[in-house]
DNA sequence: TTTTCTTAAGTAATCGTTTTCTTTATGAGC
DNA sequence: GCTCATAAAGAAAACGATTACTTAAGAAAA
């Protein structure tokens, strides 16, 4: 392993200071043009790079970001964190991207590695329990929460969603319009802000139809936004004495685990039970039981993550800001009319 | 934003001088137990955290891992890099992940920007277009290569990759068993290893049943391994005089794209068209049409991977190593008798 | 008692940059 | 011919750590 060239190489070859190469390195200050060639010439003659690590000390940043997501399995994350990505690497910054698998430990662990690597910014969803700290990061870091808000005026800082309310509000209306009653809800855990938004879009729409969604609702599953939870949630509806109509799971990951516990308990979709789900799925038209979603182009997620980030970087002190996408709602052959044929099957 | 403490802060603090502070901080040589809690209650009190660029710069060495993908919306790729994360978090490294969608300079611009940022070892799923830039890097640094080997006695590093001439003998087998003979043959760039194995074991199985695939075999397209080239390899089957019984394709994405081309274009499997499909596919089971897949456990492709550049990293002069994973055939419903549809109907 | 060893701590050089502060030409203005 | 601005370059001080070298004191060996 030969080692690199340093900039002191590069100026002993020149024939020049140190001071000089990094004038040219760095493009200002006043460097003649016969100095500036004989010094490109030297550099490219001993494959000089600069060192970033050295750089980065003594400008105090590193250009990195640390893009911290609750579940890296969710193409949802995958697709926004590129699109961010290609926006962030034009303006120089490259990105860490770290998946906490809804691990509050390890979302910890993952921002202390990354304050510790000096990241200039942190695009977060958060597992939500980690929240003074995060806030507490926030007086000395750009930060962009993503789909999970904090709460508290001293936080500062971004935030992109997508509107949960009114994506799940749409969904359930459309159960509850053609005659479903008896909905079985899949919300995610309620510290957080999106599961509580969804939750709040689910409640609104039944409500319109007299119903109350309280404790004592019969039809409710608390999951964790994973693909074992929608499975989980499956296996209870089995042991329901009544049974549900209809599903509407409020996460794509879920709503995956759901189509393999149904298919699995060869329950069929929409004859015996229908199903709507928020939250985007891949390749959807290939799927034998297409869910009718909320979908979101995560284009825009992605790159308005990485505008307002950008915005942040420049400006720490501005206001909080938030950015809320709409849901474009993607029919399926996931719904029909509410039967009674669950109730009559063996499970 | 309030500037962090330095180990300047914390000897103040704790009066002592920074060597000792460091020496605390790294559990070497000698300290007393007094000094040493002082120390760590100045750090706590102060909220010190090491600073890992001033370290890295000292120690060269940055405890971080370029990971380079030709695409990361492939979930084979996700699922290795996390299953490798998991392994390289555990001995503290953390990993920059980039893709390059199959773009050269991309890739030629991301490894200048991870050496740039002294990356200690690299994971590369090369573009297979520049091999000797390449070469020269891993003279300096440890690399594995991911299922696009570099074949030149100058390279030093590892290689893992799955059985791709296995995996499409025994597919392509399958299809000639039953009757298959016009197979359209979905090959990737022929100047990556990986490319060139999957199209030898078709060939191999071809000529065991007299078919020679050469240049004039009709049946071939060169596709790119993306979805979208699938999508194209249909249109261009659309516009075939004589069509064939039956694909196979030789990468996920691009069968992704088959089935979503064949879908648009009406085609039904496996009553008109046969399909295998190298590669895992997600999700496999909430398909409407499931190819029958050559399969790879990525969890064990993403661990060897990691302790392959682990044991590399600590010993760079070893000789290069290769892990091969053998595919496990999962039987879908896609494959169906030869039949003539096809070439009736009007496309 | 003197010498040597061991433990505990400090001093200062170093890693590879950037940048402030100097210094030295060069030519314009008078 | 002298002053003065300005362009072009160098010297050296950071940035925040690690660590080789040094020092000091007390214990063990002579």
């Amino acid at each position: 392993m030969k080692s690199k060239a340093t900039i002191k190489d590069v100026a002993a070859t020149a024939n020049v200071s140190v001071a000089t190469v990094s004038r040219v390195l760095n493009g200002n200050y006043y460097v003649s043009p016969d100095v500036e060639e004989r010094v490109r010439r030297a550099i490219e003659s001993l494959g000089y790079v600069q060192n970033s690590i050295a750089r980065s000390l003594k400008m105090n940043s590193t250009h990195m970001i640390g893009y911290v997501v609750s579940d890296i399995s969710n193409t949802y994350h995958i697709s926004a964190a590129r699109a961010a990505e290609d926006i962030l690497r034009k303006e120089g910054y490259s990105m860490i991207l770290c998946s906490t698998e809804n691990s509050q430990e390890r979302e910890h662990e993952y921002l202390n590695l990354l304050i510790g690597k000096n990241v200039d910014a942190l695009v977060l969803n958060t597992t939500g329990k980690n929240d003074s700290y995060i806030v507490n990061l926030s007086k000395n870091m750009p930060i962009v929460l993503v789909n999970r808000k904090i709460i508290r005026p001293e936080f500062t800082g971004d935030f992109v969603d997508t509107n949960g309310y009114e994506g799940c509000y749409h969904l359930t209306k459309l159960l509850l319009s053609i005659g479903h009653r008896k909905i079985y809800v899949l919300h995610g855990p309620q510290h957080l802000s999106n599961s509580q938004e969804r939750l709040s879009g689910f409640k609104a729409a039944m409500k319109e139809y007299g119903i109350a969604v309280d404790d004592s609702y019969p039809y409710q599953f608390a999951g964790s936004f994973t693909l074992q939870s929608g499975i989980d949630a499956i296996e209870t509806l089995c042991s329901m004495e009544d049974k549900p109509t209809a599903i509407m799971s409020q996460n794509n990951m879920m709503t995956i685990g759901v189509l393999k516990g149904l298919k699995s308990k060869n329950i069929s979709i929409p004859e015996e039970l229908s199903l709507v789900s928020y939250d985007g799925i891949d390749n959807l038209d290939l799927m034998t039981i297409r869910p009718t979603v909320a979908n979101f182009d995560t284009t825009i997620i992605g790159s308005r993550i990485a505008t307002m980030l950008l915005e942040r970087i420049k400006d720490p002190s501005m206001a909080n800001r938030q950015f809320i996408l709409e849901p474009e709602i993607i029919q399926g052959n996931s719904i029909g009319l509410p039967t009674d044929l669950l109730n009559q099957k063996k499970l």
